[in-house]
RNA sequence: GCCCCCAUAGCUCAGUGGACAGAGCAACUCCCUUCUAAGGAGUAGGCCGUAGGUUCGAAUCCUACUGGGGGUACCA
């Protein structure tokens, strides 16, 4: 962070002296080490502006920044077709190794987002609907990019909005009272099992029986009215449901801030519709209630209140939205939810705006791609999904045949066994999730959702195990490697070709933390992680770390190792995988 | 019909204005008497869906087309 600001000055500087332009020069890692660490494109892009070929641009510039003789570059270069490329320093990437054995877990931490809220909205499941795969996505994304904006300063608020109002548990409990037996769902261990076969059940019947759809909408209405039956069946599904989905939670080691729902903030959708009246933007239409929207936007209608009187999504959530904003105030709103709601968020954040809710920007819809079957889509209703649970055990499952099989497996304990396949199990669905930008499908795999190795969770988690490993038997042996004692020299000796790439790579991991906040992208970190490890691993391999020729060598490959290790577990907490210590 | 998203190696995906397009899996060759081989080194595999355009420069931006997915007022 510190390189890329003094060079992006300096560029400045030059580009004012020579041309007397004011540019904000654009920094770039070069796709090739051999090109240096950063590079600009500001020659190219004022070459025509100067009326000069730009590789003349990028010699004079580059000439220029030499004068400022900066104490963190080794050269700067120009190239052709006009880039100015810059390498860094030894000195300067060896202080910069110390800093980070200094700064251990606060490594990467930045504070762009001092003094600024976000609330995320992730995770979000339906009651009275097991926790599917498709949940999972919103639910570990949601909580990535939580932690994320927290590493980044931000005051984060995650909030778990549960689908529990609305015509389905109008259908439900309709269902329930013809099909269900309350009894039998006590006394099951998995009554989330009954209550999805209910509800399947019932789009079945309602398609052969149009009437059925009537009863829902009966049912919901009672239920919005206060009715004593629906309201003590409702609460019924709503604490099957709860308890289902803390399970889940607790295997995913996810922790999410407040849970709230649709039903906390249906009452305000009332003052929703009478804000709307009052500014003059609900019609009466059909029999409904709702705003219409400018044409230019070629969006449907925003239904307020149904025909029959009935509250709708759109309603409570944009009641939901008034609400956060008096309580707490955030400068930006994430929602972390599926694309196929695309259209909805649309409309919602347009009417947040009509209504004075909230202004342009401040809610995003950070919409992910959805899983899917090679066949086609996943659907409840359909009973075409795959649980979660059975997902994660079956993970499990493999790394801990994995691990019984492994070198390490026989000195670690039954518990220590337990607990890697656990962290590798679970952290390689997740990772499996994390990697791919957030917007592209997902097509649903078991081997790939599986994969414990190549580009995954355990190639990381091995990794970090590794440099841990040689970390403890370098500090048995002779006890240097406490962090005060990882202290590089700043001017050594040679930096060799297996270590150059290490310390080339390791100082841009804050740089990456900010680029993924500001584009909600937790696969930058996935990316960045495993370029990491893959460099680690070969220097691993080429060269001896506790055996190396000299002490002065060993001190430097010992700090290497450190900042590896710590790197990796501060971008694997990131993304809420654990790392643990042995596997 | 209209709107939105997507198309990169056999498969799954990175790369979204820069310098010869990258990885993992699968295939093939090597490397454990040496710090964890869940690893490493290498070989092979691509007209970046098609056709135009913008730009000093395009997988990346624009337009059209083709193929896939999603959505399209009382589900959420």
């Amino acid at each position: 962070m510190v390189f890329k600001s003094e060079i992006k000055r300096a560029v400045k500087k030059a580009v004012k002296e020579l041309y007397q332009i004011e540019v904000d020069p654009v920094l770039e890692h070069p796709a090739q080490d051999s090109y240096g660490d950063y590079s600009t494109n500001v020659a190219m892009v004022l070459a025509r502006q100067v009326k000069t070929d730009p590789l003349e641009v990028a010699r004079r510039l580059a000439e220029a920044i030499n004068g400022y003789q900066l104490a963190i570059l080794e050269s700067i270069e120009a190239a052709p077709p006009g880039f100015v490329n810059f390498r860094l320093a030894k000195e300067a990437l060896l202080g910069e190794l110390n800093c980070i054995n200094r700064k251990g877990e606060r490594f990467g931490e930045s504070v762009v987002g001092k003094g600024k809220t976000v609330l995320i909205d992730y995770s979000s499941p339906n009651v009275a609907k097991p926790f599917g795969i498709g949940h999972l996505r919103s639910t570990i994304v949601g909580q990535a990019l939580y932690n994320l904006y927290s590493f980044a300063g931000y005051r984060t608020i995650g909030e778990n909005f549960l689908g529990d109002w609305g015509t389905q548990f109008g259908k439900l409990i309709y269902a329930l009272k013809t099909w269900g037996d309350e009894k039998e769902l006590d006394a099951s261990e998995r009554p989330i099992n009954i209550l999805e076969d209910l509800y399947v059940r019932f789009q079945r019947e309602a398609e052969k029986d149009s009437r059925l759809e009537e009863e829902g909408r009966f049912w919901f209405k009672k239920l919005e009215e206060g009715d004593k039956e629906a309201r003590r069946i409702w609460k019924k599904l709503k604490n099957w449901s709860l308890a289902e989905f803390e399970k889940t939670y607790r295997l995913l080691g996810v922790k999410i801030d407040r849970t709230t729902g649709e039903s906390v903030y249906a009452d305000r959708a009332s003052e929703v519709i009478a804000d709307a009246g009052k500014k003059g933007i609900a019609v009466e239409s059909e029999g409904a209630l709702v705003i219409f929207f400018p044409e230019k936007e070629g969006l449907p209608p925003l239904i307020l209140r149904k025909s029959d009187g009935a509250t709708t999504y759109e309603s409570r959530d944009l009641a939901t939205i008034k609400a956060r904003k008096e309580k707490f105030k955030p400068g930006l709103v994430l929602y972390e939810v599926g694309a196929d709601q695309t259209l909805h968020f649309k409309q919602l954040f347009l009417a947040a705006q009509m209504l004075g809710y909230a202004k342009p920007g401040e809610l995003v819809h950070v919409a992910h791609g959805l899983y899917r079957f090679a066949e086609g889509k996943m659907s409840t209703r359909l009973g075409r999904t795959i649980h979660l649970e059975d997902v994660l055990s079956e993970a499990v499952e493999r790394a801990r045949k994995l691990v019984e099989c492994s070198l390490t497996g026989d000195s670690l304990s039954k518990k220590e066994v337990d607990e890697i396949a656990r962290a590798v199990g679970i952290g390689a669905v997740k990772y499996n999730d994390l990697s791919q930008h957030y917007t592209s499908e997902v097509v649903f795999d078991w081997e790939k959702i599986l994969n414990l190795q190549g580009n995954s969770a355990p190639y990381l988690q091995y990794t970090y195990a590794r440099a841990v490993s040689v970390l403890e038997k370098a500090r048995g042996e002779q006890r240097t490697a406490n962090s005060e004692q990882l202290a590089v020299s700043r001017k050594p000796l040679a930096v060799s070709e297996a270590e150059a790439p290490l310390l080339r790579w390791l100082y841009r991991f804050p740089e990456i933390v900010e680029e993924a906040v500001k584009v909600n992208s937790p696969n930058l970190i996935c990316n960045f992680l495993f370029e990491l490890a893959r460099r680690f691993n070969a220097f691993y391999a080429e060269l001896p770390i506790i055996k190396a020729e000299n002490e002065q060598t060993k001190r430097l490959r010992l700090a290497i190792t450190a900042a590896t290790g710590q790197t990796i577990k501060n971008g694997l907490t990131l993304l809420g995988i654990s790392a643990p210590e042995k596997l």
